[in-house]
DNA sequence: GTAAGTGCAAACGGTTTGCAGCCTC
DNA sequence: GAGGCTGCAAACCGTTTGCACTTAC
């Protein structure tokens, strides 16, 4: 097959703001918002319309080259996703963010789900606590 | 100490718009949006501002009264502390949501949260998948 | 050539806030 | 009586969308 096998064969074209915004998160560790991004490609000399930004974040997270979870206050943000599936655990009040994993909690939701006849099982996880440095 | 003992001693006034918002939360179950209190508040017969039960809810959480978390766009969602704490296996394809409980992942996640020396652990689990009737 | 992608600006929707009047303590 | 609480409407802010234009294939 003469596919592109580079980072990113998801059949979203590969446009100079598509692949910006790529680089850009990915030399940008953690998570990211849209608008951050935005200012990160302005600072780069990019200029990419915000809403564009919010396209392609969105169609990346759809076709799952990116990871997208919510800040507390309901943002979302983004993050270069190659890495384990993992979960969070988030400080309620300076939002600190450590990421754990759990086997077993996977097994159980995989098991669960079975029980109950679903298919092409998924899962969110989160955990919130007050870290020690805010207690 | 003459302070009331009532469920709610939380230094905030025990107000006809407070209780009813209490009061709707405790007869539905689960998570409802700010908008759905309040539209579940206008069935009631009860009117309360908008701007009011957002304060409210906010305030309430604050106060460790009722729980809060985010749906997957962002909106806050609020549920009164007490239920039974359980999750939620949801159909992608047609929304059908069947309720789960797992003691060992509570466990689990209390002790991932301590050993990291977070307090007062919460954490929200959902498992998506696709229902046998959709499959 | 055609469909996907882009930029702009306007629209959206949930949430917050300023302010005048009301009610609880 | 003083300060918290409420309602209303306007402001906010992150996000989405309509539309005309550009670009990758």
């Amino acid at each position: 097959m003469s596919e592109s096998s580079a980072p990113g064969s998801s059949g979203l074209r590969p446009t100079k703001q598509r692949l910006a915004v790529v680089e850009t998160l990915d030399s940008a560790d953690g998570f990211h918002s849209a608008q951050e991004i935005h200012e990160l490609l302005g600072q780069r000399g990019e200029t990419v319309g915000l809403a564009t930004v919010y396209r392609t974040l969105q169609r990346l997270a759809e076709a799952g080259e990116i990871d997208m979870m919510r800040t507390e206050d309901g943002e979302a943000i983004y993050r270069r996703c190659s890495d384990t599936h993992h979960h969070h655990l988030v400080c309620r009040s300076c939002g600190r963010t450590v990421e754990v994993e759990g086997p077993a909690v996977e097994r159980w939701t995989r098991s669960i789900a079975e029980q109950h006849g679903f298919a092409d099982v998924s899962h969110t996880l989160e955990i919130f606590g007050t870290c020690p440095a805010c207690r």
